[in-house]
DNA sequence: GCAATCGTGTTATGAGATAACGTGACAAAC
DNA sequence: GTTTGTCACGTTATCTCATAACACGATTGC
């Protein structure tokens, strides 16, 4: 399997079905609600969604929000910088927003390495309400 | 109650319970895990310790660990600075170590201010091997 | 007294995630 | 061309995490 070149088209059945019910939704989808779109297609076990998103995962496609246990989609669609720093997380519509913010970034391999800490992954997830939100 | 004088004397006899369990604990307790440590002390129900959890997080006393379901107590003794920014969690040997940062929470304030995103909470957390797991 | 509030206890249930087992497809090795 | 390994897939059962719904008792303020 190549770095980057994850298209639609090399991924399996299960997958495609699983990516393609992240990226109709707006918002963050809990494996759960995931298999409740997919029961047509053929879906039965909650472990069929796992076993696809955590291959979405790998490839860098699909994010896990810790925070609330849910799915995205990756909004990068050009795919080349999978690498979504922090999220914005709407707490009214639900709307999820990814941030590649480089000082961000490199302010926490600082922390890390004056700690003398391996980082191997990071989690930064903002909870709020977005602008749009707070207009209406 | 007050803003910040939270010390043990003022807590209920579960939140005192609850508190004591995760302050004996170097590593973040799940809510399963205080109650088989309380259950000599009458713990009987999950609820019993997640009332007490959410309690303590409101008093800033416990933080919550999004990335583990877990819980650990805040390791400012004197109790002043609650506002824990971010967590580097060892997949080693589980232990957590709080970091409050200025320029990196002022970071997380200006991106979201930039997008008009309303911050109510930012979750931080970095996982990876501590100092003393990788010599080891 | 009486209402309001708050912590508490109990049972049941909902939601998130994985273990353990077996099947079939496919490609590399021999 | 059969054997071996790998990988996606399907199914059942089970585990962990979290909350809904209801009832009781103590405390406070009026």
């Amino acid at each position: 399997m190549n770095e980057h070149v994850h298209t639609t088209s090399e991924l399996t059945k299960n997958q495609a079905l699983v990516m393609g019910a992240l990226s109709q939704s707006d918002s963050p989808l809990s494996a759960y609600t995931i298999l409740d779109h997919l029961r047509d297609d053929g879906f039965r076990a909650p472990l069929q969604v796992y076993r696809a998103l955590d291959k979405l995962v790998e490839f860098g496609l699909v994010h896990r929000l810790e925070s609330l246990n849910a799915f995205v989609a990756c909004r990068h669609p050009g795919c080349d910088a999978h690498q979504a720093i922090a999220f914005m997380i709407c707490e009214t519509c639900g709307q999820v927003n990814e941030i590649s913010d480089t000082s961000l970034a490199e302010r926490l391999k600082q922390l890390a390495s004056k700690a003398g800490f391996a980082l191997k992954k990071s989690t930064v997830e903002l909870r709020g309400i977005c602008s749009n939100c707070q207009a209406a």
